[in-house]
DNA sequence: GCCGTTTTCGGCCCGACTGTTTTCAGTCG
């Protein structure tokens, strides 16, 4: 049982308990509970083994969440949240994923209705049964309507980061089995794909057939859907994200990668090409149609060379021109998450962070990093904490006084400002000349009409001060559409300014996505990547914003925060 | 349920929008 799992049965158990119209406070303590565990770098099931330590030295957690969480390791659940699931069906869970309905809702339409699934929640809807209830109406049934299919169309779809771990979890255990020579993760995963379906796992060496059997056998795989000598597949974790792993014989191995890499446009595309070469390709190689003879398998950059192209990164493989340029000219080197010298987004507990400054730097400093800009919130982001003029003129003299201390690394002192609707800045231009590095976001209303929206964001960089727009989109994978605005005036306005645009690497976000990023370069924008950390452990996301850069197709040149520390300082300067 | 203390009980973050109302509850961030 890691952290992550302890976390989010108290996540959940919160969301029952705020159904059942318990006590806020006692919902937050699990909520925050849940946060700080999620993101502690120790695991809980050691320091609960060791006499000498104790859970409630945790911040966040005293008795009774101590409590619960040895119940958790000793059986995997514990009493409230049992009590709550006799309570209310798990759907519940499911109904809070759905915009538009809060718990308060939920427990209305329970307790008037029973409804227990999705399908009996969208046939009162259709059939208008909703509005029978108080405060509720027809704009309410059809928001619902239009929730359940936004949460249908990203049910079964997990976040980068998610997969990615599960690879590694997998890989690790299937590399251990005796005579296992390779275990490489192929499909979207490879592709660095925002979202991910399922999770393909080649697998190479004599004990391949014994690593599908190890496979089946792992403690967190279930439902095996089936198990042959050449694959199998399972569903894995308590998500149930659905793993296929394949033997793979070695000398075929660049073309079955290449296969199951995919994207399937892209293999339909190549397919194409080697058939009118007199060629065909398939998961086993690249035969000469005439007499079957093999002309490429091993290797990758073999069959794309055989087809006269050269090797084209996972990451491009869309079918979105690739296979014109790989035909052409190659391809100009794309960025390496070594390019990357500084972290350029983070939040620390003066808002909605969980480290200090210090324990920050300390982390990025272990990263290899030259440099960060810290940027907490800006107040109207009151539930975040976040900071008034005077506090962030405070931290830019707090910032100060650490660079004084030449600790091997070097501060930027930041903000990230919101954006109000009418497009101003949050804090006064005074204040904002006083930092280094300042973000601009939205975090609210964020439905408004696209002229609207597109005014706002053309006032906002306005400001001398704004050096980056953050999340340039505002989508969140799987929960929140992006919001509209007219993207070619806004990226003009950008690079006329020398207004960068982030990659923000937050697994959740991903914003801006490759499509953006390719209008956007050709419009002249400038961008970073950026973590948005709000935990040390936050940090590493940064692969995730170089893989998104990658299928934006950047090179180091794009992106401000591969400079090194001088010319970055030198870039940010006030001229 | 946690925390911190003026140490065992009181405070814990809040503003705005939406859709439903006719003064506000629920949701969101």
């Amino acid at each position: 049982m890691d952290n992550i799992e302890i976390a989010r049965l108290l996540s959940e158990t919160a969301d029952l308990m705020e159904i059942a119209q318990e006590d806020a406070f006692r919902i937050r303590s699990y909520r925050n509970a849940a946060s700080v565990i999620e993101g502690y770098g120790e695991s809980l099931q050691a320091i609960a083994k060791d006499p000498s330590r104790k859970l409630t030295d945790i911040g966040g957690i005293g008795k009774g969440i101590a409590g619960a969480i040895e119940e958790i390791l000793a059986r995997g659940t514990f009493a409230r949240r049992e009590e709550m699931l006799e309570r209310y069906p798990p759907t519940a869970l499911e109904m809070l994923r759905i915009q538009g309905l809060g718990p308060k809702s939920i427990r209305a339409l329970w307790d008037h209705f029973r409804v227990s699934t999705l399908e009996e929640l969208e046939r009162l809807c259709r059939e208008q049964k909703i509005r029978e209830l108080p405060r509720m109406g027809a704009k309410l049934e059809e928001k619902i309507l239009r929730g359940i299919q936004l949460y249908r169309q990203s049910a079964g779809r997990f976040l980068l980061n998610f997969a990615a771990s599960a690879a590694e979890e997998l890989s690790t255990h299937l590399a251990a089995v005796d005579g296992v020579r390779r275990v490489t993760p192929a499909g979207s995963l490879r592709r660095g794909k925002e979202t991910v379906g399922d999770l393909d796992l080649l697998v190479t060496g004599e004990g391949a057939e014994a690593a599908l059997e190890a496979f089946v056998k792992h403690p967190r795989v279930h439902d095996v859907l089936g198990h042959g000598v050449n694959k199998a597949s399972a569903r894995f974790g308590l998500e149930g994200l659905q793993v296929d792993v394949r033997a793979v014989p070695e000398a075929s191995f660049g073309a079955a990668l290449q296969y199951f890499t995919g994207s399937k446009e892209h293999n339909v595309q190549l397919r194409q090409r080697a058939q009118r070469m007199g060629l065909t390709l398939n998961e086993y190689g690249l035969f000469r149609v005439s007499d079957e003879s093999l002309v490429a398998a091993a290797a990758e950059e073999e069959i794309y060379a055989a087809l006269g192209l050269a090797w084209i990164p996972p990451e491009l493989r869309e079918n979105q021109g690739e296979i014109e340029m790989a035909e052409k000219s190659g391809f100009p080197a794309l960025i390496e998450p070594g390019d990357v010298r500084g972290d350029l987004h983070m939040h620390t507990r003066e808002s909605d962070g969980r480290a200090t400054l210090e324990e920050m730097a300390e982390a990025a400093m272990a990263l290899g990093y030259e440099y960060i800009a810290v940027t907490d919130h800006s107040k109207a982001l009151a539930m975040a904490n976040g900071l008034d003029e005077r506090r962030a003129v405070d931290f830019a003299r707090q910032v100060r006084a650490f660079n004084a201390e030449q600790r091997g690394i070097r501060v930027f002192s930041g903000l990230e400002c919101d954006i109000l609707r009418d497009g101003r800045m949050d804090l006064s231009e005074d204040a904002l000349a006083e930092l280094d590095f300042v973000i601009a976001s939205v975090h609210s209303h964020m439905n408004i009409e696209t002229a609207e929206m597109t005014a706002r964001l053309m006032r906002a960089m306005e400001s001398p001060s704004v050096k980056a727009l953050g999340h340039p989109t505002g989508r969140v994978l799987l929960h929140r559409e992006a919001y509209s605005y007219d993207f070619d005036t806004i990226a003009k306005e950008a690079a006329r300014r020398g207004v960068w645009m982030e990659i923000n690497a937050s697994p959740e976000r991903l914003d801006l996505h490759a499509a953006l990023l390719r209008r956007a370069k050709a419009l002249g924008v400038k961008f970073t990547i950026s973590t948005d950390a709000h935990h040390l452990k936050h940090l590493v996301n940064m692969r995730y914003g170089v893989t998104m850069a990658r299928r934006g197709g950047l090179g180091a040149a794009d992106v401000m925060n591969t400079r090194g520390a001088q010319e970055f300082a030198g870039s940010i300067r006030r001229s």
